[in-house]
DNA sequence: GCTGCTGATACCATGAGGGTATCAGCGCTT
DNA sequence: AAGCGCTGATACCCTCATGGTATCAGCAGC
């Protein structure tokens, strides 16, 4: 298979007459015609209805439709930005985002980065945690916001830009909700917890694990939820608790949800920068220096709130 | 350009050597090493440098390769959507996202769309309004959520599913933060409001000029910001006030920020869930029967309370 | 039954891709 | 210093895939 082949496709596809779109790619008909048919055997499928008067799609050629104009605009897009890069016009770096997480510290970096390196574009992919790590070793993607427990591969370098107190997370009307200042860890021994799976957020679930032997105990989960504003919905509807870092309760808080933060030497929640030693876009150190800036000031009015006094 | 160039590449990339490189793929090295000069040529840059003992990525080799794998990736994953497809195992319905307007509305159409058709993907992707426009014409997505407001082009159907009620947040040291219930929306009239540029949330200035037209009177735009969560910050700071969907506000609450609901009868701010007349999923619809259904229930006690008497 | 349209088939040519043999540059070893 | 081993580049040839022309087959409407 060749951009040839989707090339052709994408044509048939549009002008919905193997003549037309002939005549579109300016090549004679009998040709497009072997084109698709080559095409159409190494899929293994027929991609399109040859009804008399006309073309029509089939389901599976719908979907090779989509994906041949995605293959086409990608490598077009490649192109370009060889040739911008050569022109030492713009650089690229391109950021992994870990979903609702970053969504306090993106924007902040963003703004700064923009600032310093006007004529550096930064694409936010949204991915999940595993396909970041594999983006990562393949160079599609330049920097990926990771936790600690992630498993990050060799030759990659990391940088802590965001640490977040845990908080646990509960109904109003739970036992623990109405005590002042920290809770005492060794309370949630007792309780049942909720998670996220790890389909969508994974990690998630290794992360607790980690918090909660570093108290001293095995947790007991509950429930799952399959998203982490389902997992919210959960806790507003009292099914359980959930830890969190504090800035998640940040960005969602929901009327019937508390959260406490927890009392001890608990490691807090960290986010780490992290990029592939070799081969990385030169603007990943500033940007990773834009992003440590902004998991200081402003939003960390609650993050930075570790285990100092400002919680007690 | 074909695929072969883009695979050939990335073997060479990979390899960092041509030798080794036509080994893994299986052809000679004088061919590859004409394929790649091809390509150079048609990119018009040199994208390797060849020092004796291997071979570096230049800057625009460095671009290039990550266009190239994404583009070799999508025509692959266009192979596999079709035979999929054609084995009537799955489908697939992808959603151009607005940004986190959707934070609320999303998880739940996603989590009883897949009980009800659990061999359908639903691939969600973050993209501006305008990049959606196209997609949708193109056939690259299947549905975007978009406002009334925006420029939908001919050929494509709506559906709302979701309303929610306008709100004016603001700093809660502002001299409508103290009253209760809704305000006279007459008072924004003297009102400097801040907004998000359209660079990133195209479509957010017409729609509160929309509403200030609506209510009466020209609106006074102050300071722009880039994002919508800087804007929250700039709220915070105390630099103005700014139209909101009341849905906005239960995602991103922050210390410092107040929302009251407008009296009158402003028309609330809608979401439609849009797409093409022909050429879509089959599964758009039952889709969108979701959209609609998560909609109304539990995020809704704010988004319902459009001109009712919840908000007196 | 003719003409118009649709796409499919048959057959031929040209040229691009791939093969082999060889060259050129450089570092290391002997 | 000469030879070897590695790198990739060049020269040349062959083959087959791609694209061309001519034609066929099915169907609609006049």
């Amino acid at each position: 298979m060749e951009l040839r082949h989707l090339r052709y496709f994408v044509a048939v596809a549009d002008a919905l007459s193997f003549r037309r779109a002939a005549e579109r790619l300016h090549v004679a008909q009998p040709p497009l015609s072997r084109q698709i048919r080559d095409l159409e055997e190494e899929v293994g499928h027929a991609l399109l209805e040859r009804d008399r008067g006309g073309v029509r799609l089939t389901d599976a050629g719908r979907l090779f439709l989509r994906g041949a104009r995605r293959s086409l605009e990608e490598a077009g897009n490649a192109v370009q930005a060889a040739r911008d890069a050569a022109r030492g016009r713009i650089g690229e770096v391109v950021v992994g985002n870990i979903g609702t997480l970053s969504l306090t510290l993106l924007p902040g970096a963003l703004a700064a980065f923009r600032k310093s390196h006007p004529h550096v574009e930064v694409d936010v992919r949204e991915m999940t945690r595993d396909a970041m790590i594999a983006a990562l070793a393949e160079g599609t993607i330049d920097l990926a916001l990771l936790t600690r427990t992630s498993p990050i591969r060799a030759g990659m370098q990391t940088q802590s830009v965001l640490q977040s107190a845990v908080v646990l997370a509960m109904p109003s009307t739970h036992r623990l909700a109405r005590g002042r200042g920290p809770i005492d860890p060794r309370e949630l021994a007792a309780e049942p917890l909720l998670y996220v799976r790890p389909q969508f957020a994974q990690g998630y679930l290794e992360w607790a694990t980690s918090v909660c032997r570093h108290i001293g105990f095995a947790p007991r989960f509950a429930r799952g939820a399959d998203t982490r504003e389902s997992l919210i919905g959960l806790i507003a509807a009292g099914y359980g608790c959930a830890l969190a870092p504090a800035m998640l309760a940040v960005g969602v808080r929901v009327p019937g949800v508390v959260s406490r933060a927890l009392g001890g030497s608990i490691p807090p929640f960290e986010l780490l920068a992290t990029w592939a030693d070799r081969g990385a876009s030169r603007y990943v150190d500033p940007f990773v220096a834009a992003l440590a800036a902004a998991g200081r000031p402003a939003p960390a009015k609650i993050a930075r709130a570790k285990r100092s006094k400002v919680d007690r």
